[in-house]
DNA sequence: TTTATTTGACCTGT
DNA sequence: ACAGGTCAAATAAA
């Protein structure tokens, strides 16, 4: 309805783009370097971090690319963003489905038939799978046959409120118990909310989820510990205006 | 008291 | 029939 918010020029999102590619290609090499720490804790630390700093990397990238998608098809066509370490489809193999239940006696939209839009999914494998600075709610978790582990199921904190977020992700611990483990994240569904969560903030009050504007080129990077100078309250007040922010 | 998580039931697609 | 995904009542935590 309401006209979409100014977005950068799509030359300076190439720009960025092109910075967060080489950003995470220098993670890459940096974890490489710190793999060769001798000390055990300080190693795992530091490949911890590192790992940290090439998600954030791969979130913004994301962000940048669903906006250009969406400036070129609008209408959810198919979507094909291929994301360093993660692979990204318009139809995740998985082809996450819309249940539906009786219990309550709802109404709710189908599967998408022919000509209904799929869902958008990017799989991951990570150290950190809560640590995407989404909030994130769990709604389920599930034997899956011939997984060691549950797969858990989680929504957006804010698909219930205003913004009706639909963004969803699967965790997955891989069987292979790695030291870390390394679980395989499954993203369903951009996010519509912009909300991003910062373990060291509190959280205000009957309104836990914190709404950011990713896309404003003036905020820190979430990965600074404790950064500060976010001032959601503005966010608040300027009413977001949904974004479409993506991850 | 409110909010988040757990978990069994039930759904849909294959 | 089975597997995977979702809901919502029950429960736990804040």
């Amino acid at each position: 309805m309401s006209p979409s918010p100014s977005r950068p020029p799509s030359n300076q999102r190439d720009a960025a783009i092109q910075e967060l590619r080489r950003g995470t290609e220098l993670a890459a090499r940096l974890r490489q370097q710190v793999e060769l720490i001798p000390e055990l804790d300080r190693r795992e630390a530091a490949v911890a971090n590192v790992s940290e700093i090439a998600e954030a990397m791969e979130s913004s990238l994301f962000i940048l690319k669903s906006q250009s998608e969406h400036s070129f098809s609008e209408a959810g066509e198919s979507m094909a963003v291929q994301a360093g370490y993660g692979t990204y489809s318009s139809d995740g193999g998985s082809s996450a489905r819309n249940g539906a239940v009786a219990r309550a006696r709802k109404v709710r939209h189908r599967r998408g038939r022919l000509g209904e839009e799929a869902p958008i999914t990017k799989e991951i494998l990570t150290e950190a799978p809560e640590n995407d600075r989404f909030p994130w709610r769990k709604y389920g978790e599930k034997k899956i046959l011939n997984a060691e582990y549950t797969r858990l199921y989680y929504k957006c904190g804010n698909s219930d409120n205003h913004s009706k977020c639909p963004a969803k992700k699967y965790v997955q611990q891989q069987s292979n118990s790695s030291n870390p483990p390394l679980f395989n994240v499954t993203f369903i569904n951009e996010h519509t909310c912009c909300s991003t969560m910062f373990p060291d903030e509190p959280s205000s009050r009957s309104d836990s989820s914190q709404v950011i504007d990713f896309t404003n080129p003036s905020l820190p990077s979430p990965l600074m510990e404790g950064a500060p100078g976010l001032t959601q309250e503005e966010e608040d007040n300027t009413s977001v205006s949904m974004h479409s922010c993506g991850y």
